[in-house]
Parts: structure tokens; C-alpha cells; sequence
DNA sequence: CCAACATCTGGAAGCGCTTCCATTCTTGAT
DNA sequence: ATCAAGAATGGAAGCGCTTCCAGATGTTGG
């Protein structure tokens, strides 16, 4: 692997002059820049990005710290995230937390220590404060999927109550008034968000809420059908279920159907995400659509905006849920008639 | 930052000693150690992994080039990757190459750029012999979903043909004939190789393949669909359709749905992957499981043992698909009477 | 008590690049 | 022709760490 020495030997320049072409600096001539050019091509030369990282302290590179990196709604985010930054010439450092409060730390340090130019964190178990504090030390941050007022230009999340609000809604406005409620870990605040919507709809409606009509799930499909399975089992009584996320509402679904309930004509469904998958269960998922692309790109442009300082770029940190009507919500034919 | 001269001076040790700790060389004794983890301790001080590894040549992190970071099956073999090597202390620098050459190649330099210690690859693109030539360089590399004879040992892969082979197989021994075949694209080779057990399959049963009962898809869901209307609206006959991957299938059931076919009792379906939505397909998708997350796991051992030094850890390149039998094939009545 | 060896420690060079500073070379206006 | 201002270049220090070498210190056995 040829170094920068080589390249300045065989061009007859200076290291310094072969660095300034390389940055693409101003005050080079014409003639020394293609004498570099020159030598660089012949020799094949590629920068060391891991010296030119220690020199400058900058790496062209931004971490990106996530719970996990298997499921829709993950893969999804980073492949956005991975393909916005590398438009930019900008490369991205993946690594995990696994919603564990020490993992997620580590995972921080690595990214640190590795220089990134910036972080995108969506962390589940680090407190607020943690993050704030975070926020206020020299590497600009992101972070998605939650919402911290005091940092609150640099959050990323989607309105999760409204959504919430609306999956109950379009459910009670089709005449459903037993609602069963599948929700995700409580510890996350996208949950309790979610389920905050959900009751002030059955409020809105005059619908008591029933703890007997609440499972608290783990946004895994194993959870949904669990849950589901909870319900049937005590004989609660409902029309409709509300899960916090499509995995959980597709593990319910066969749940009802391992207990012969017809879907939709028994119970309705309606899930949280709109993941890919959603299109092709059957029937097909009525659902809350989360535009994690948008908000996983907008996170990019961030970045790009205020570290690599490019320009004309609009930020929105609020992302709206939007109902996906599809086939597993039915009218209510007992409230008809 | 602390940086080790820090340590260093409040340790009253030199530079050397500092690193050899850091290291966990031999030959420290136990005083001049304790001096030392005090000083790193009071300064909070952690190593600039960046230096480290421009002094060392070392990087303590594996570059992994994927065709893309979105779909089950990517989100499951990163996600064993990752885990497994962070297990051993070691960091993942994930890249896409969107089995494109140039972007494939652009994603191969950055991680040759990056000092990685070693490589996991999973490329399309790229010939066989630019791997070859790849692999003869200085830094070690592996190669997932795909088998290059010349370069066997790094090489970690399913038997995709005999996949193929007891998908069809298992749809002939069900009593069906007459089969559609929804394969993935035919310049990627795992494609052509379950084409090829397929008709082996077939073959053996004395059943002629037929190009009315072919279609090449792009392992969407979409092309599934499109796939199945294509069909369909030609008026082939078939009782049951043979899918390359289970997402291509979800499409396809999708397709037969909306023709109103009835699944299983009209037309039999058997994907291939078992990619974790197939459980909660409806009916529950009959397919061909590919243990990637065994051989995700496989490539990183590889890798301990042989970059690393690990020691004691089996190796075994090749993987063996099983059939999973559920819910969307179904005995062909016409063939039985 | 001292040779002979093993263990421990410090000094210094160097990994490949950036960047500041000083120096030299060009301009173009006078 | 002259000179200042600006453009182009080179030298050298330094980013934070590893590692080789040589020298210092400690330990053992005769």
C-alpha cells in the first residue's frame, strides 16, 4: 500500500503539497495538482483513512447506535440512514444496545473513541438526563424515536400519542366499544405514549378502559399471540385489538385463528408501524403508518446541515402518524343494529 | 480526553509501561499496574482507538459488506454477526454494496481503508475471480452465500441446490404435478441453484419443466404478486407454486388471493429462507429453512480463530437446508382420485 | 557475596497523515 | 523596473499510541 512519502517522491512535491490536493485545499497550482494526480493514479495510492483521521481528529464517518439490528422497523431506519449518509460521501459505524443500559454506554464509547463525526442514537434504556449530558460534550447528536424538550432541536420522533389516538378512534368510529389493548414493554416510552392516545380516545368515546382488556407485551410477534391468548383464556369479552405494533398485532392474529375466531368478521386488528409485512398477512394489517424512512433521513440532513455544513436543508423533528386502512378492521354489527 | 501522557505523569511511569498495561503485556509488575489502572481511573481515561490502531496495524473490528441492511434475512445475520464478535471484544463496521459492482467495490475500499482486521463479505456482484484476487491479499476475509472452489476454506454457504430440490420434491410427493416456479434473479447464482435442484426434482419424478410455468422475480414481494397475475392471466395450469424466498411467496399467496384462489385447497405454495414472518403468514408459509444465523455465527468463528487466535472452535462451511412443513401445502386431490 | 539469568522499565522512533508557519515565487499596478 | 500583496510551496511539529532496544532492577544458586 503506497503512502503519502511515495506519492510525494515520485510527483516531486512536497508532503504538504500532496496533502493539499488530496483535501482539495486552495493555493495549488495547476502543475503540481497534476503531478500529484498523476503519481497518486500510477501508484494506486489510497489515503490511510486512519491517519488522516488521527491528524485531522475528523473521520467522515457517523455512528449510529441502535437497540437491535434485525426486525422491519430497524432495518429499514438504517438502510435509509446508511444510504443518505453515503450519498454524501459521509460512511456509517453500526453498533447495538440491545435496550441494556450498560450495552448501549458501550456501544456510545465505542463510537466515540472510533472519532465519528457525529452520532445517531436511537437508546432505550439511557435516561434523558444521560443523553442531555451527552448532548452538551463536543460530538454533535441525534437522537430518534423519542422526544427530550430540553434538547428537543436534536430529537427525532414520531407524535406516538396521536398515533395511538387514532388507531382507537378509527376503531371506536366503526362501532367497536370493546377494545382489547396489546401494548408494548411499559418501560419505553413510545409505549406509554401509545397507550396514552389509546385511552383518551375511549375516553373521548365514554369507554372505561379495562385492565382486563390490556396485555403488556415486547414488540415481538411470540408476545401478540400471548397476549391474544390471555384474553381468550379469561373470557374477557371484545369486538377489536389494538396492538402497539404490527409484529405483536400479526402474533395476535394467529392467535385468534389457533382459537377459531374469524378475523375480521369476530374481531378486528389493527396494528402500529405499517412495516413491509403488513401488505401481505391476511387479511392485510389496518394499521398506523410511521414514516421511519422520512425520519431516518431527516436525521442525515441534520447532520449533514450542521456538521458537514451543507446548505439548504429543512428540518422537521415531528412526524405524524397517518391511519392505513386495510382489511383486518370491520364494522362492529352487533352496534348497528 | 485524557490521552496516556496524562496517565503517564500522574502514574510517574513512562509512556512504555502505560501501554503494556493497557495491553495486558507480560512483564508489568504488580505495583507499577496498580499506579497505572489508578491514574486511568481518576482520569477516566480511554484509549483513542484511532491511534491505536495507526500504531498497531490493528483494529479490533471486522468490516462486513452486505447487499443491503433492509429484509429479514439481512436483519438476521447482522444481528448474529454482531453479537457474536462483540462477545469477543470485537467491533463491526457494517457497509452496502446493493449488489451493484461499483458500489460493492466502493464498499470494499472503505472497509480495506478502515484497518480492518478482517472481512465478511456477502456480494453479488463482484465475480469470482476478483474474490480470488481479493483473498490473496493481506487481509483475511470470508465469504458468505456463496461458494468459490478455489477459495473453498473461506467460503461459508447453504447447499442451495438441494434446497430447490426438497422444496419440489416435497410438492411432488404431495401429488403435485403441474408447478409454478417464482425464481429470484438469475444473474445471482443462489438463484439458479435452487432452479437447478427444482429440476432435478422434477427430473426424477419424469415431469417436464415448462417456461409457461416460470417466472424470474427479484426476491420482492412485489414480484411475487406480479409474478403469480402473470400466471394466472395467462391461464397456466398448476396446483402448487414453488417460491425462491419466502418473501417472493408472501407476494404470490398475496396474487392467488386476489384471483380468489383458494390456499391451500386450490393451489399449494413452499417458500425458502424461513424468514420469521412466515409463521404468521396465513396460512403458515410451508418453506425450506436456511440457518443463516448458524452461518452468520460460522463466519465470525472463522474469523476468532483464525485472525484472532481463538482456539478450539469448529469450522464448517457448508449448510444444509431441512424442510418446514406448516400450513400451505396441501395433498392435490385430482392426482389422488 | 557475586555471577548469571530473568524480569521489569524507560527512551525513542515511527505509524501516515494534517496543518501551521515561514519562505519563495507570481502577479499587476505603479 | 519596482514593490507590495497574494499565491504557491516546503519544513517540521504533532495527532495518541505501539514497540523495539537497551539498560536497570530483582532473584536465584553456588
Amino acid at each position: 500500500m503506497a503512502t503519502i512519502y511515495e506519492v510525494s517522491a515520485l510527483a516531486g512535491v512536497s508532503l504538504s503539497s500532496v496533502s493539499r490536493v488530496l483535501n482539495d485545499h486552495e493555493h495549488v497550482s495547476k502543475k503540481t495538482k497534476q503531478k500529484v494526480m498523476a503519481a497518486m493514479a500510477e501508484l494506486d495510492y489510497r489515503p490511510n483513512s486512519i491517519a488522516r483521521s488521527l491528524a485531522s481528529s475528523r473521520s467522515d464517518s457517523v455512528g449510529v447506535l441502535v437497540s437491535e439490528l434485525h426486525g422491519p422497523f430497524f432495518g429499514e431506519m438504517l438502510s435509509s440512514i446508511e444510504l443518505s449518509l453515503r450519498n454524501s460521501g459521509k460512511h456509517v459505524v453500526i453498533t447495538t444496545g440491545h435496550s441494556d443500559e450498560e450495552s448501549e454506554k458501550k456501544g456510545l464509547d465505542f463510537l466515540i473513541d472510533r472519532n465519528c463525526d457525529a452520532l445517531i442514537l436511537l437508546v432505550d434504556a439511557m435516561s434523558d438526563d444521560d443523553l442531555i449530558k451527552l448532548s452538551k460534550n463536543k460530538i454533535p447528536l441525534v437522537i430518534l424515536n423519542r422526544n427530550i424538550p430540553e434538547i428537543k432541536g436534536n430529537c427525532f420522533y414520531l407524535d406516538n400519542e396521536l398515533g395511538g389516538y387514532l388507531a382507537a378512534k378509527h376503531l371506536i368510529s366503526c362501532g367497536h366499544k370493546d377494545i382489547a389493548y396489546i401494548s408494548g414493554p411499559l418501560s419505553k416510552k413510545d409505549s406509554t405514549e401509545r397507550l396514552k392516545g389509546h385511552k383518551k380516545a375511549l375516553a373521548e368515546a365514554n369507554i372505561s378502559f379495562s385492565k382486563a382488556l390490556f396485555y403488556e407485551g415486547d414488540y415481538r410477534t411470540a408476545s401478540g399471540k400471548e397476549g391474544m391468548n390471555t384474553f381468550i383464556e379469561n373470557e374477557a369479552l371484545f369486538t377489536a385489538v389494538a396492538c402497539s405494533n404490527d409484529e405483536m398485532a400479526s402474533g395476535a392474529m394467529r392467535g385468534a385463528r389457533d382459537h377459531k375466531l374469524l378475523i375480521p368478521e369476530k374481531c378486528s386488528f389493527i396494528g402500529f408501524d405499517n412495516s413491509f409485512f403488513t401488505e401481505y398477512l391476511y387479511p392485510q394489517l389496518t394499521t398506523i403508518n410511521y414514516p421511519v424512512k422520512d425520519m431516518a433521513i431527516m436525521s442525515t440532513h441534520w447532520i449533514l446541515k450542521h456538521v458537514y455544513k451543507q446548505k439548504q436543508l429543512e428540518i422537521n423533528n415531528m412526524f405524524i402518524p397517518k391511519l392505513i386502512e386495510r382489511e383486518s378492521v370491520q364494522l362492529n354489527k352487533n352496534t348497528l343494529k
